[in-house]
DNA sequence: CACACAATATTTGTATACAAAGTCATGTCG
DNA sequence: CGACATGACTTTGTATACAAATATTGTGTG
């Protein structure tokens, strides 16, 4: 039944405007957009099966890039793979909490090593990204949440970069990426505080420049925990 | 100059018989474990081009499921995406010890929740497990540790499944997947001890079954940590 | 001889046709 | 009436042809 009717969401309506994906050209980046998009935005929800030639109508792509999209989402974990069907992942507040508990261990870790081997270059970037948060304007305002975004995760993955891992930057990125995404969309509209994030994110780079691996550590988990949202109230649908 | 040969390598001869993937009838299955062996086996050196035609001719299939592999190769850091080209990851002995200071933190914060969720069914299973590996004769000889290999697998994909969070076993499966290989590969060879790595799984166990998550997160820390190389000597390219 | 640039070859990206596997409904037989 | 075989339908898997992007080679010119 409520495959049915996701089946039919998907085809009886053109979201490409919901989708925010008009402007993109590359088929493969328009279907992980359209899919990452809709997953997000509710339109497909938790459970959903991701059938392959109804996801390429709605990117306006075909199943080609659609297949590999969904790879992608698979690993990012806004969806899981069963036997060979997909299908939208569930955002309960227990998974989102514990994607943060993880996240804690392994960027703290991340600032450990970075710690150990961060260049002068890569401490100035971040002294930059410092710098543009600060100037963010408008506070609460759509616009300046989504600027923080971008500077955030440019901080936090500058930090990663920083360990000279190929490995911590690839288990990185896929454990940063889902609640990142979850965050932008359900908690910091409520609950951002970008003058107190930048505090925190002084502090790590503080550690960072002392080369201070314990510090730095320590840093990094208390910012960390202190984003972790612990009401289960604010989350969607779990 | 090197990337010549690699090609040359994977075209001019028939791996069918080093790679073992004779008898796999799927391709995306052949096309994974052919590229993963060739990877492990060193016959694609580190930094080698992976090209896609010569991955399916190599592996007896056509460039789609070549494709499907290459994400999956990539997904498990055996290899890194560069631009839209593929190339095999180095497999130095800084990055295999990172990951198992990755897997420490992940895997014991895994115990950790798995102590206060975990069935009484996964309990018995997990006895089943020791059992087995005690059962395991002929210590020393390859059929021993690959017998091993598999039931280690089990043993901790049963922990991390009692998590009851797919977004652990995702992360997990990501993070496990490389050290155990390149454990089985390069290091247990000549350091693997069956009958300590099971007596820390019994403590393990015991932990898990008095429900005590700080005995449980210890226990599979240390337990970890004993199979961390520490030694660069024995690893092959690094 | 160095360099710019065009022609060419190689490699990946995309779409699509077809095959295989699985699902579901229908109808027949015990 | 129920169990089960059967066949149509749906969905994913695979191969391949073609397009686009990128790298390479060769050639001419300053």
């Amino acid at each position: 039944m409520s495959l049915n009717e996701t089946n039919s969401a998907i085809q009886d309506a053109d979201f490409a405007d919901d989708l925010n994906i008009g402007d993109i050209e590359r088929p493969a980046e328009r279907a992980y957009q359209g899919i990452r998009r809709a997953i997000l935005k509710g339109i497909l929800p938790s459970g959903a099966h991701l059938r392959e030639e109804a996801l390429a109508q709605m990117t306006g792509t075909s199943r080609t890039p659609v297949r590999e999209a969904l790879r992608r989402v698979v690993a990012e974990g806004l969806a899981r793979a069963d036997n060979r069907h997909r299908y939208v992942s569930d955002f309960s507040f227990k998974e989102v909490s514990i994607v943060f508990d993880i996240r804690i261990r392994l960027e703290s870790f991340a600032a450990r090593v970075a710690a150990e081997n961060i260049t002068d270059s890569e401490l100035a970037e971040l002294d930059h990204i410092l710098a543009e948060i600060d100037r963010i304007e408008n506070v609460g305002q759509p616009a300046a949440t989504e600027r923080f975004a971008e500077l955030n995760s440019r901080f936090h993955n500058t930090i990663i970069k920083a360990t000279r891992s190929m490995q911590m930057q690839t288990l990185s990125a896929q454990a940063v990426s889902l609640p990142l995404e979850v965050i932008k969309q359900f908690v910091w509209e409520q609950t951002v505080n970008i003058a107190q994030s930048n505090d925190q994110h002084r502090v790590i780079v503080t550690a960072l420049k002392q080369r201070n691996p314990d510090w730095a550590e320590n840093a990094m988990a208390g910012h960390i925990l202190s984003t972790k949202p612990h009401r289960p109230s604010i989350m969607p649908r779990g």
